[in-house]
DNA sequence: TAAATGAGTTGATTTAAGTCAGTTAAAAAT
DNA sequence: ATTTTTAACTGACTTAAATCAACTCATTTA
């Protein structure tokens, strides 16, 4: 199971990899910069902790949560990835978003008493369970968590919106080209390599994402890699080049 | 000026028609039972009050803030109609949304210090603007405050994902549908008539907004009435049976 | 180890919607 | 009131990407 992470493990500090049993406690915690605990300090840190299930774990396509199941917590995402997800009255499926390290997620229910979409691991995906009740509850001594998850559910906005102006503006080549350049960056800002990563879901996947067809995404795998500027052995993808892939992205 | 809206005047409380000078205090106004002062007594109120700077107005074409501008101010729809966008590097521009009475935007910039979006006029307009910092100020006595913006940004993210859906799984034709049961919707919630209201937007930003040229949109207006399902006359809609609309939009 | 299942790739063909162009209608401007 | 400008509509034609189909490769399962 994930063989293809070997070929970037160099570029990752050993702390951010995996969850450890050190890391059962916020104070140990190698993303507590990123996450909703951020600039916490001593006894608030102690307090935060205190209501967060910690080193849970998903298998490869389980859920972390259904549309339709009842809300009660938002998530945070240690180590892998999953993808969101709604489905409309005909039943057809539409991806949202990827999450990996660092993400929270389930933002878009924290209003409702049910999730209005679904959350499913592309991979062993380990995270934090932040039970909502609680945090807004804590939330009222430590105002600061108020102004974190507002951070947040600005942010998740912003992401949808440039998810909009993606599938607006963009044609097929520039959406999947954005798409990688994306996923760079965001792999960059965790420690990891903006050169070569994996990407854990499928072909199909990635289409729905772009609303592409698979095998647009195939054949545009394919020409990228014909200009030289990415190369791609199946999951992994190298970018060759990161200048012209985002002028490949914008033009 | 608003000409047009005469048709749907009879279904209309008057004091939901435009801003008259009673309404410059929360407490009188009609819209405070869904604005972000919503559920406030007394006290709290006359403090929301006393932040809030009422009765401010936008000509149709101008704007309410543009992408760049620094981050002040929320903003509260009081009567009329704005278009929210981004544009991209090349100058795309890219709608997200339409505002009418009761919304509440600039979300998105809530934790930026420029507004990485415009919002502009499409009517004249009347609005509330909310200074940001006074309102977090605010919202440490009155907890329920940042939980009403909560609410607001989870509600926000929601209206994204079902713009994605939107695009991502109809086509043209069940767009439009779709965007017309939205406006009835939207309308009949507030009080005005779910069968017929005017589209102050033109059919080119109804086309950016829905992905689709505003000729197909043109089009697609021209056969739901041929289908009898709606009347088109300009910017006026009448909606003829819901159900068979309703029908359109998702099978 | 072979068979089966599913993911991904590539080619051939179709199509939904875009673009281009000309016309009509409706606002602004004079 | 009349001209000018802009928005909306409709038809003819084009095209980007979808669909359909065949095949390869990888991963499970027996």
């Amino acid at each position: 199971m994930q063989t293809a992470i070997k070929t970037i493990t160099q570029e990752v500090h050993p702390e951010l990899r995996t969850t450890t049993a050190l890391e059962n406690r916020c104070r140990d915690c190698s993303r507590n910069k990123v996450c909703l605990a951020a600039s916490l300090e001593d006894e608030e840190l102690y307090a935060f902790d205190s209501i967060v299930k910690h080193s849970k774990k998903l298998n490869r396509g389980e859920f972390l949560y259904q549309a339709g199941d009842a809300f009660n917590s938002i998530y945070v995402i240690r180590s892998g990835s999953l993808k969101t997800f709604i489905v409309d009255e005909e039943g057809r499926e539409q991806i949202l978003g990827f999450s990996i390290q660092g993400d929270v997620v389930a933002l878009d229910g924290a209003t409702m008493n049910v999730y209005p979409t679904s959350a499913q691991a592309l991979e062993t995906t380990h995270f934090c369970e932040i039970p909502f009740s609680h945090y807004m509850e804590l939330a009222v001594k430590i105002p600061s968590l108020y102004e974190k998850l507002l951070n947040q559910m600005s942010h998740q906005i912003r992401n949808e919106e440039e998810h909009t102006l993606l599938l607006g503006t963009k044609n097929a080549e520039q959406r999947l080209a954005t798409f990688l350049l994306s996923f760079s960056k965001r792999y960059a800002a965790r420690g990891f390599s903006k050169y070569e990563f994996n990407l854990h879901m499928s072909r199909r996947d990635i289409g729905n994402y772009l609303s592409t067809a698979m095998e647009t995404i195939s054949r545009l795998f394919s020409r990228l890699q014909d200009n030289g500027l990415i190369e791609v052995h199946g999951k992994l993808i190298k970018i060759k080049s990161l200048d012209k892939l985002d002028k490949f992205a914008s033009t």
